[in-house]
DNA sequence: GCTTTATATTGACACTGTCAAGATTGAGAT
DNA sequence: ATCTCAATCTTGACAGTGTCAATATAAAGC
């Protein structure tokens, strides 16, 4: 019952836990592309198969790693709101940075987590849903929220708003990702530019007293 | 040498014509991960490995397929220019929903002109490069121009706000085909939204008269 | 008409995810 | 302590993939 290294027996002792660790780490390695089942079994060091014991096939593998990273993402976010020492367009400033940083640093979880390897061409499972659903609930709270400080337009309607919010930081991070036309070193930049877009309105309300 | 049809002769005589187009099909029938070239060959009426010797290896073949787009989406993106009755904040708007809408029309390609399979993962054709390039660029010198104009804030940066209302458009048109959060339903109030925050500062230089 | 070059074909290989059938082990009840 | 049963792991197999090498065919150039 080791809970890091396996028993060198025929039962493994907890092979669900290895596997997902492992295939975590080999995704980070190769990328989605290059992360083979059989690889991962033989890295682990157990048959091919062994794994349909503990997931149901590949997507579920996929989607229990994908979990991980929601449960790291939101733990990150709300470490920003809990800061006693931010301006409210602070906040939002850094919730910004933090996520296009998290996406940059994780590119390929990022993938799982927002690509279409699971939410289009599989199905997320119910598991990963209820980590899932919650967190894009939260960006539309905090979207509420930040409307409601003055610090996102308060005319737009509060759903379209985060759609776009959010798009905007997931195109970000995509581009990023990607490699397309923007690279880390624009990161900041790029998160002070959209910053500014965002929060334009405040200079109408009232001048600059926003900052 | 009949441009449509294949000769059903030995040799096929326009090949490489006919797998692009019937590869684009398919692309748009079953998507990327059902794309294979042996049922590719089978539709085109050939053989496997026929293909090999009008494109390097698939990646080749899926570049052709997206220059294809590049081509479509510029002639789109110049058609909207040219359209004297529209104010140079209409323009605009236009562009944001032509985009959005070219995405979600063509969701597959989409996928391969700004997605990770060939940007990432493989290597982009040199004649890939030699169309999507010069449409990244178009991208920056409009914002310039919408800069000059007053539509897009002049405080910014050029290139850095190409990268955050690209990033915009880009985030929107992914979370939509990847069914994250946002339907085809949204997408006329989410591309108001989106301009209203991109033209959001001429409220305070000249009150409503960009309009 | 002969040769060269472009084009298409079959065979083979390594790799993938997944199912079915059998082997091994640990836990719970008698 | 033993027997049973269910959980777990293994080997064998299959259909599918992209791609290379060797071969066949036909068209183009002299």
């Amino acid at each position: 019952m080791n809970a890091i290294s396996p028993k060198n027996s025929y039962h493994h002792g907890n092979l669900r836990a290895s596997l997902v660790q492992q295939a975590a780490l080999m995704l980070q390695q190769v990328g989605i592309e290059g992360l083979s089942l059989r690889k991962l079994a033989e890295a682990v060091g157990v048959s091919r198969t062994a794994l349909y014991h503990h997931f149901k096939d590949k997507n579920a593998l996929l989607c229990a790693i994908t979990e991980q990273g929601f449960v790291r993402w939101r733990a990150e976010a709300e470490a920003i709101f809990a800061q006693d020492n931010l301006s409210n367009t602070e906040k939002l400033r850094q919730f910004v940075r933090d996520y296009i940083y998290y996406a940059a640093d994780n590119p390929q979880l990022y993938d799982l987590m927002f690509g279409r390897t699971i939410w289009k061409n599989a199905q997320p499972t119910n598991e990963l849903k209820a980590v899932a659903y919650p967190s894009f609930q939260h960006q539309v709270e905090m979207t509420r929220k930040w409307q409601e400080l003055g610090v996102l337009p308060a005319t737009e309607d509060t759903l379209r708003l985060s759609q776009v919010t959010w798009g905007t930081m997931h195109g970000i991070a995509r581009l990023l990702i990607d490699g397309i036309y923007a690279d880390r070193s624009h990161i900041d930049e790029m998160c002070e530019c959209a910053t500014h877009l965002f929060t334009q309105h405040s200079n109408v309300i009232e001048s600059h007293s926003a900052e």
